[in-house]
DNA sequence: TAATTAACCGTAAACGTTTACGTGTTAAGT
DNA sequence: ACTTAACACGTAAACGTTTACGGTTAATTA
């Protein structure tokens, strides 16, 4: 019952497996009514090629790795999409791992990618750490780093500038007045660290320092609603809160909720990606626009050009923040 | 530049392909020095076996096929984070493709996935018609339709009560004094249909008649903000909307923010789902909770189970839907 | 008429694995 | 000293494609 093959198809039309790739792939050195004949068989037998084996041959696989921490946040849905959208029209296709934010998790969907001999890849690193870029660059394989960079080390990547994100919400915040700002991040990334420094270096030329107690992290352990906490019962009663995403503002938010606190009138919140939600909670948020979906579009389009020129120089795209102000601060 | 091949470890190790082999797939046939020897060139070398050549000779990929409308609905990114969680541990993957909601491009997506030779499919179904499911049992590939089944053909089924989500849905909008409800519903597909026909059956057993003007159809065109646009110019006046899924309604929800109408003083709203946004809107929105997360467990379990014993007969999972009052109704 | 060419088609090798089968060596049993 | 068994390893076929190469026929040219 395994599904049927070009010889199959061949059988049935009484010519070579020559013939009937020919026919097939609409080569001229076979004549019409052999390769109608073909193609009808084909049709009745329900016959797909095998990319396997197309692919065995060929050395492509008209597939795409894509590695980001997880679909659910709304973020990665985003880029997710536009990388769909940009592959579309040439015929590649998305195969998704998820790294859930954890090394191992990470290193392992990369072992998986490269089995599955993947034409090129799109990630997300988990750690600005060199070793999982060293590992594709020795295996030879095309890719693309979206949305977080790795310093000191060459590659293509699609970024926003993240020390200006971390900027902007500083002046922002000062601005509203706000001097006690409590910083929530993601953890390990080159982008958070980028946020951070852009964030405290703006308020330490305002005269303020952030103290170690005021930046909490995010792991797959502990979630923005846990740092939330750990910084009100350490007593800190910060007047505002910056995250490193909109998916931790929502989670403050709810934590907020249950304490009873009004946002903004008791504490302010802001977050980064402009989520298609912010628009609607209440408040509305204020949050800083990083092109989600452009930074799929992009990231896929370096792809296909590496897969075009494999010698081609790096590319780095760096899309530019913007702030929208909203109602939470 | 290639990837290493077996043959280039078995050269390296002055061994046979076949010793390399199993020695690098732990057989006991090789003794352990020869197989410490194959594992460290291997090792040196960055070997990644192809999947492709495996996949060929086994005629199992390791793969499921995930065809569903677009990940950047959330519900839908819950769905494949449930089929990623209980995929990961017997070492399958995910290659995602989207509809789009839209038929032509479903059959492309089957016909790549087909082609990829994925081990099972999961998906969502754009039409109640048979046509895909036919393709697919013709194909004799195993797969499981999520989120929607199709009447009349027996195939395997995680699906929530549909019926029971309409009825749910008219009863308590019965319950807030609401008779003039807009349904703003899914094109095409069973899921939409059972709902409409519990949603409808509820009024009329309450003496109300839902004509056809008070059902608008969302597609690819055509937003639910434009059918809740085109309601109210056609002068309808409903006092409460009912959406096919929590996203409509946070459409629906911006546009009546444009138009200065209060919710749920002016107009209620809900919809189905249980987006975790839900919580944090303003109004929080009134839904009913279909276990999406468990939607993907299930099905990918499903697939599971099919993979083990290919001759199973089909499993359908009907799941209880729930009714979630929050304040927009 | 003989030689050339075009049109069509088949044979076989290659892609990177796995395993059935065969072969040679050594150790144990008679 | 001969048989047997166990062990370690190699050869080759198979999975489903594509294409280089060669061959046959018929049509064209000299």
């Amino acid at each position: 019952m395994a599904p049927a093959t070009l010889k199959d198809v061949a059988k049935r039309c009484g010519v070579s497996l020559a013939t009937a790739s020919r026919a097939l792939n609409n080569r001229s050195e076979v004549s019409p009514v052999t390769r109608a004949k073909v193609l009808k068989a084909a049709e009745e037998m329900g016959y797909v090629p095998s990319s396997l084996a197309k692919g065995l041959w060929s050395g492509e696989t008209k597939v795409i790795g894509v590695l980001i921490t997880t679909i659910v946040n709304p973020f990665y849905a985003n880029v997710v999409s536009g990388i769909e959208k940009a592959l579309k029209d040439y015929g590649y296709n998305i195969l998704l791992c998820s790294s859930y934010e954890e090394v191992d998790q990470e290193w392992a969907s990369l072992t998986v990618l490269l089995e599955q001999r993947v034409d090129g890849l799109i990630l997300a690193p988990v750690q600005s750490k060199p070793e999982v870029v060293e590992r594709l660059q020795k295996n030879n394989v095309p890719f693309v780093l979206v949305g977080r960079s790795i310093p000191g080390i060459d590659t293509s990547y699609v970024v926003c500038d993240d020390y200006k994100v971390g900027l902007m919400a500083g002046e922002h915040l000062l601005e509203r007045g706000h001097k006690r700002v409590l910083f929530i991040n993601s953890s390990r990334n080159y982008s958070a660290e980028l946020r951070l420094k852009g964030f405290t270096a703006t308020m330490q030329r305002h005269g303020i320092e952030i103290g170690p107690e005021w930046v909490k992290i995010v792991t797959p352990e502990k979630t923005a609603k846990h740092c939330l906490s750990e910084a009100l019962d350490q007593g800190l009663n910060p007047s505002a809160v910056f995250c490193f995403c909109d998916c931790m503002v929502l989670d403050v938010l709810s934590a907020l909720k249950e304490r009873g606190l009004k946002v903004p009138g008791d504490i302010a919140v802001m977050g980064v990606d402009n989520l298609s939600v912010t628009e609607i909670t209440e408040p509305p948020l204020t949050t800083i626009d990083i092109q989600n979906f452009e930074m799929g579009i992009r990231s896929a389009e370096i792809i296909l050009r590496k897969l075009q020129k494999p010698g081609a120089k790096h590319e780095h795209i760096v899309l530019q923040p913007t702030l929208v102000k909203r109602d939470s601060t």
